[in-house]
DNA sequence: CTAGTTGCAAAGAGTTTGCATGGCG
DNA sequence: CGCCATGCAAACTCTTTGCAACTAG
């Protein structure tokens, strides 16, 4: 099964990529393309697609909404951080990521999923 | 504003308690204390209350379900980890969770969330 | 008694889906 | 052309809310 290059992925695709670190709910990201001409099942689906495809992670507010992040591609070898006050999101580098890794992994072998994994608190301007 | 202590509270508090270390959804919160006479909109409510409380912590899944875990006193002073697999869930240390807060304090004076923040990954088990 | 709590049912919010139309290749 | 993607609206799921009846203190 292939995959056509439609206008409305191109659009959903360049309104992602110009939002890096920020974390977007569904209804955002359709109603800011709405405008454009994209329906709100072309967002939904194409969210999916998107996120099968590695390009978007899907994670969850405090309060359980669902948010869609841009996820360049080097984004997967590492943890981010993010304050729960400002929203602000921090890569944390590979070196950082690994001191982490290896404190989980003493314990049952866990092995860190650095992309799923966000570390939560507050950054030092919102104190 | 002071509060009551009714059956259901205490049906719902029970059943909470008696399954520490397991992220639960509302709804089968509610379908198993349905039986026993509390309402879906009764577990709605208290679940809310007892997040208010700090008794319990809302986190979300993979997919955006919100989840409630049972939360003793304890462990708001550590992080957790689960695998991504079978949910099992892991409690770290304080040490270890020292030590993971010293290596995010490195970012912008980043204060780390303990209660809010779970590591991802996989157990040795299901690799 | 009297204020907090419950149950029900209806309303809401966010997301998914069926189906006919439209567009990429 | 053939197949995939889109748009619309209806269907769905999960959660919240209004209101009258109920109950703990």
């Amino acid at each position: 099964m292939r995959s056509y290059a439609t206008e409305q992925r191109s659009l959903l695709s360049d309104y992602l990529s110009s939002r890096p670190d920020v974390y977007l709910t569904a209804m955002e990201v359709a109603n800011a393309l709405e405008p454009k001409g994209v329906s709100r099942s072309s967002v939904y689906r194409n969210l999916l697609a998107l996120e099968g495809q590695g390009q978007i992670v899907r994670s969850a507010g405090p309060k359980g909404e669902t948010l869609y992040r841009f996820c360049g591609e080097r984004c997967s070898d590492h943890i981010h951080l993010q304050c729960e006050r400002c929203g602000r999101l921090v890569h944390l580098d590979e070196e950082e990521t690994r001191a982490v890794a290896a404190i989980v992994s003493t314990r049952d072998g866990f092995e860190l999923d650095a992309t799923r994994t966000v570390i939560y608190g507050i950054c030092e301007d919102c104190r």
